[in-house]
DNA sequence: TGACATTGTATCAAAGACTGATACATTGAG
DNA sequence: CTCAATGTATCAGTCTTTGATACAATGTCA
């Protein structure tokens, strides 16, 4: 469900719960999921049950999840689209997307293969039967 | 030229490393570029010369840049495309590419705000002559 | 009701990374 | 030769991250 990289320079309550967003943006999960305990999950992972608790505790303090003694964390909101977006933070999106495709350019990734890649990714996150004719200039 | 965020939980040093990288795939550095002194881009971040000087040497190690004490710091190598991908790699920036759009999903983009973004990125990448007819699966 | 396993929370310490202040070494211009 | 400009090295302070451990609350089962 998680995965996390120790080379990574991005802390690993970091990981996580860029993750834990991703998943609750793309529907991996709804609200009523419970999410595992943090021993388990920490044990899963290798690493100390703080670090999980952790990234909880900032999406519980974001209003996506809810903690409580003794009963788990469960999903009790998920972001839906459509929501007001800044012009400030759309730059910072579309910069994020921007160097990640830079990166894939970096990596020796040719047009075509980024390509299927951001098609992949568009059916992951908009539905299978999302359409996008063309994408032309 | 640079620009960074005291904010990001990326340091410093990471963040001028990934926009300069970014710049050497893009074209917007090409070999034979100076680059400014450490401490002017250091006075005009606000920031530590010490932190440019890190991000020059990380560069400098990986093969792009070369400094010399009295000389500065020039671009000896770009990153081409069409260099060997470890499939490891490509997963990666897969991965990357997901994130980062559902981010933009997360953020309340919808599709076709999406999808300009992606084709804004691509034509400064590959550029603006390239045209993708269709990204449909 | 009472004991106990399960779960999240709090506290504290250690280690490491990041950033900065300062001094040093090298180059080139005048 | 002098000196400004530039990269490099060293050291210290501060903060973050991570982990070990103990505590508190909830629910289950005898």
């Amino acid at each position: 469900m998680i995965t996390i990289s120790m080379n990574s320079p991005v802390p690993l309550h970091d990981q996580i719960v860029d993750q834990l967003r991703r998943l609750l943006a793309t529907g991996g999960l709804t609200v009523g999921d419970e999410l595992p305990p943090v021993r388990q999950l920490a044990g899963d992972l290798g690493i100390n049950l703080n670090t999980v608790a952790r990234a909880y505790r900032e999406l519980t303090d974001a209003g996506l999840l809810a903690s409580a003694r003794g009963r788990g964390t469960v999903v009790i909101a998920t972001v839906e689209a459509g929501a007001e977006i800044r012009q400030a933070q759309r730059d910072q999106i579309e910069n994020h997307i921007g160097s990640a495709m830079a990166d894939a350019k970096l990596a020796g990734c040719g047009p075509e293969e980024t390509r299927a890649m951001i098609q992949r990714q568009i059916a992951r996150l908009w539905g299978e039967d999302q359409r996008f004719p063309e994408i032309a200039r």
